[in-house]
DNA sequence: GATGAATGAGCATTCATTCAT
DNA sequence: AATGAATGAATGCTCATTCAT
């Protein structure tokens, strides 16, 4: 098990030398056109030709760049996660002094930047989310730990810091963080595509604010009041 | 002419009349193909091929009992919601009379039982809500609002109960709720796969109310603790 | 040659004495059925399945009345041919007394008002003369023949009684009369769908008048004039 | 992005560039196997299949050549058409100069000469004068009205230069001249495959005098005799 | 490195015909 | 005599992948 690097020292590198050696316009437009294509269609439905159609390379070409459409879905995958770690990392910086629940929302401001400027790898996120489990192995290859894991070292600190109720089960609310900020960006990218009370984006964190509030203080009511 | 007027009469059906004079255990093999089909692949993906070799029919006999894929995928749907409407029911008859959040627990216990009797019919519901919105509206017909109504209507009850904190969005709670439901009942299953800590359903219960009582009284550490 | 005959005597009556043994009101809906659909497709188009539906028996019902469709296409043809015959007779009775264009102009109003009366017979019998030879033989069944036999004696009759310049080819001429007579209803039939000029059928009898005109008389500039 | 635009630009060619970048030889096999299916079936009876087995290509292939079937059904009557040309820009380039009936029987000619050259090609135009008005529209795209326009211009000079009866109805003894230069074609296919008396096309033309006579004559006897 | 033609297994769907009841 | 379920060959079409140039 430990091993398993092993199988990866003698993978070829994906995407292809090639790929990276392309002049950068021509590697823009392809990725161009990956995304435009992940973001309108799952996995399994997209469809090498409209991509190298839109990209305008020719069926040989996208071979020599990448092993099969699950290499080049990886590759966007990944750049769209760098992408996302530019909104993230403002927060991350800041983990150690802000309360618990402030990191919260500002990580869910975050990701409604990240889907306001760059909706298509939004969308595209979202969708992989819906994927099978075994598409999900195959393209994130244990990266959705990675993601749980932040989420439970949040709220680990969290506890230390008072923020949060010890009494809770922190891979449980960590999952359930990570379902919810899924909500949240599909929900604003649905109506920021139906563009009603969308103009601000203020509006909309709003919204957010309210779905924090029941994550922080729950469904009940409050006795005291 | 008398006669005309009484074929035409008879709508349409979905599946044919064919399929229902079919001999049960016939009938049964069908619906049995259909539903691991369903159950592994997404809507696009399940392939007419596929089932009739699995149930044993031939090509024309297909297209004898249905139009075409989507109609035996209504059919399973919808008897998939039957199914389940009798672990619900149960719920549903005490739903006055209940605190909200036991309600909630109730349903998400029937939920898992549910999963748990029928795994692949569970899969099968969990994976139409990952279908695109196209796929849903054509297979759900409007199912959909039904059960955001009815997650509405129950915290509505639960604040006028006392039970919910009214100061919650009830829309937002709602989806919030939906989407818990859908991800326990998909934890449950990709653990029941793997079958570790699954050997009594009890057991997973009990991570059920973990993540209903962070539902109920939110992350914040309880200051008068 | 002669002993065509012969094979015929062994052949199995067509359609069968079942079909003509069924109640008048249901052999109706089958012929009805037959009508609608050999008007509105080829011979090859046509689809026992719609006429089975649209008449409302079954599948094996109608393979107890006739072997195949072929059966079923003469067995219009035929019928229709008789139903042809009423409005030809009045000419035919007269034929000898008249001018031989007078007769010519009389077959054709007998065409144009059998296509007013039963447009989808007459568009059937059109479509016909537009099949594949295989096909309008093995229908017809030397049907064909006749016809030009027919017209062929018209215009020898004509020639005798001194209408008719002895000079043209009879056999060319009967072809180039039986063509324009189709071409004539077809044309009736088109005008006559898209409903103008056609409120009565006599001003469409003018358009055929200078049809026969050109037949009559020549497209050549008369001298005498 | 200059080279997106470019490969946007090249409007989709009915065939592919594809197809025209093909061996010679392949390219003619294929259009040899359409042309032949073309000749031997009707629109709808005309299979993918067959033509490319006897073309000896692939399934794949075809659909690389052409969108489907009536792509290549339209090309191989476009060629039809210009190969046709050939055969008629001789009499039309004289058109002035002659007397409308030699015109009239020189197009004749040229049809009949056309057909004796390239059976095929004419038997595939014949059956596309047959076709539904709806394939005919796809197909011809108009062409059809060039063709009457054609006749009613030669009418019309006709009655300019004093060779044609002013009091024939043009319209109509155009649609007659097409009609009947059909049924010259057909008739002279039909005959030349049973092959009795055609041992030279000159003996069929003579054929062709006599329906031209009554085109111009009439039948009507003529008194003056 | 780039190209694009070739491929064939795969897909959904239609249909005339048979045959047991 | 009537039924209607079963069949499977045939249809048009798509697609990822290979490979010679």
């Amino acid at each position: 098990m430990t091993r398993l690097s092993h199988s990866r020292e003698r993978m070829e590198k994906v995407p292809t030398q090639t790929f990276f050696n392309l002049p950068e316009e021509k590697r823009e437009r392809i990725i161009r056109a990956a995304i435009d294509e992940f973001a309108d269609n799952s996995f399994h439905q997209a469809s090498i030709a409209k991509i190298i159609e839109q990209a305008g390379i020719s069926r040989g070409s996208f071979y020599q760049y990448f092993s099969d459409i699950k290499d080049l879905y990886k590759f966007i995958f990944e750049k769209s996660g760098q992408e996302k770690m530019v909104y993230i990392y403002d927060v991350v910086s800041k983990m150690n002094e802000l309360n618990t629940f402030v990191i919260m929302k500002e990580l869910y401001k975050a990701g409604i930047r990240f889907a306001n400027d760059h909706p298509k790898l939004a969308l595209l996120g979202n969708k992989l989310y819906k994927e099978d489990i075994s598409v999900r192995n195959e393209v994130m290859a244990g990266l959705e730990e990675k993601s749980y894991q932040f989420y439970e070292d949040l709220l680990q600190k969290g506890i230390e810091k008072g923020d949060v109720d010890p009494g809770v089960d922190i891979t449980i609310a960590s999952r359930l963080f990570l379902t919810m900020n899924l909500a949240v960006v599909e929900n604003f990218l649905t109506n920021s595509k139906h563009d009603h009370f969308l103009d601000d984006i203020e509006g909309y964190l709003q919204e957010v604010d309210k779905m924090l509030y029941i994550l922080e203080h729950g469904l009940k009511k409050k006795d005291y009041e």
